[in-house]
DNA sequence: CGGCAGATTGACCCTCATCAATCAAGGTGG
DNA sequence: CCACCTTGATTGATGAGGGTCAATCTGCCG
């Protein structure tokens, strides 16, 4: 299950994706910080397979409100709200430099009806999209700052991980804004917990480098406010 | 492409799930009040439409916490995410007496696979719903207490006036705690909050009666607050 | 008629937003 | 190569918006 894929970087795609990719993977596209991969509006033609570097992406509102939707890193699929409907509802916005696969529509469709496993793999990733909404939902609904960040640094260390980085020690690609953004927090609050989080000497901040020296107190963070109320059922 | 599918009450039915349920229309299943349509964790058999009733859709999380994450109403399809997993996601509970139409997953699958349309049916449903999270989000992370509730009654309003139902006057089939959950809001503020509206007259509440007098106040009430930045672009 | 779940309202307090000052780190042009 | 400027991060002081605790009220159902 720990795999150090080392090489420049050999890494380890979630299957579907890696089904996806090698199936109906078409052209490369480079892009540098801070360049847009789609727009909010513009006609959907495609899903991108992020092959290296990390995005954001975010929604945008009629009243002018934005929001950042979600971080996404290598093995990760964005675009995919695009398929429902003619255009991508959201921005995609690098967060450094990086390059991507195209999944041109074209080409999914015609896959898709001829192959039920991929027709399956996307349907899961569609559904696997709603998951982590839903936990954002529960973040954004029931979680004190405290515990936003906490998850926020837990989530981030066990998709790096996932990809054979380290889980203790890694660069943030984004902003305290941006964090704040996704977490329904200003970023003063995030800077400040992030500081006491150092100040209780579970975690080392400086700018945007992270190290995790305990992840367990972190991961208690998570729950010990808020009436536990069951424990024992009657 | 409208239709009124007869019944005591013509309810219009969203085109996708008129398609849905013509074709793959299955078993109907009556529940009462406080049933469970189907809970977190059971094996994944069937997508529901919703024919009657209202129905909330609740996540727990593995800390114990839980989470409204959606009240449902006729000519809607609950299920959907676990289309991708092998299991239920959540709970779906039914809020009042009501009526389903089984989607079997044995007759979808059949179907999906020699009906292209239909597949892109099923994938702009999906879409739909990460679409309505995405809103919730934008709602639990930037609004306040008097935008969400504001945003909470106009989105009833409208989705019972596009069944038919009056815009400005029903019921809440939902607890004031519900509704919190559903916001990120303790039942006590919204409590508060609708009884500030009423003193506002911009809406009359009773119990679980509802009256909007005034839609455009209430529309107004979103956004505010919160700094409008851009107005004029350079 | 009594009991109970749900709703309302008040008083108080805590968390986080707001406003503001300072600091650190890059990038740029001289 | 260094001074300058800009962007992002940190930290403090203050206050408001909601949470919490608690008392009361209203229907509703047995």
């Amino acid at each position: 299950m720990s795999r150090y894929p080392s090489g420049r970087t050999a890494i380890p795609l979630p299957p579907g994706v890696d089904m996806l990719l090698s199936r109906v993977g078409g052209q490369r596209r480079r892009l540098k910080r801070g360049d847009y991969l789609y727009r909010y509006g513009a006609e959907f033609h495609a899903l991108f397979g992020v092959h290296a570097g990390s995005f954001k992406t975010v929604l945008l509102t009629e009243d002018g409100r934005e929001q950042v939707t979600g971080f996404h890193m290598a093995g990760e699929v964005l675009g995919l709200d695009g398929l429902g409907s003619e255009v991508y509802n959201g921005d995609a916005i690098a967060l450094e430099d990086g390059e991507v696969i195209e999944i041109a529509r074209e080409a999914l469709d015609s896959l898709v009806r001829h192959e039920p496993l991929l027709q399956r793999e996307l349907f899961k990733m569609l559904a696997n999209e709603i998951q982590r909404e839903r936990a954002l939902m529960v973040l954004l609904g029931s979680m004190r700052a405290e515990e936003r960040l906490a998850v926020f640094l837990l989530n981030l260390s066990q998709r790096l991980a996932a990809r054979g980085y380290s889980a203790t020690r890694f660069i943030l690609r984004m902003t305290r804004e941006e964090i704040g953004s996704l977490l329904g927090l200003k970023l003063e609050t995030v800077s400040r917990i992030l500081s006491r989080f150092q100040a209780e000497k579970m975690i080392r901040v400086h700018n945007r480098e992270i190290d995790l020296y305990e992840i367990d107190r972190l991961r208690s963070v998570i729950g010990r406010n808020e009436a536990r109320r069951e424990e024992v059922a009657a």
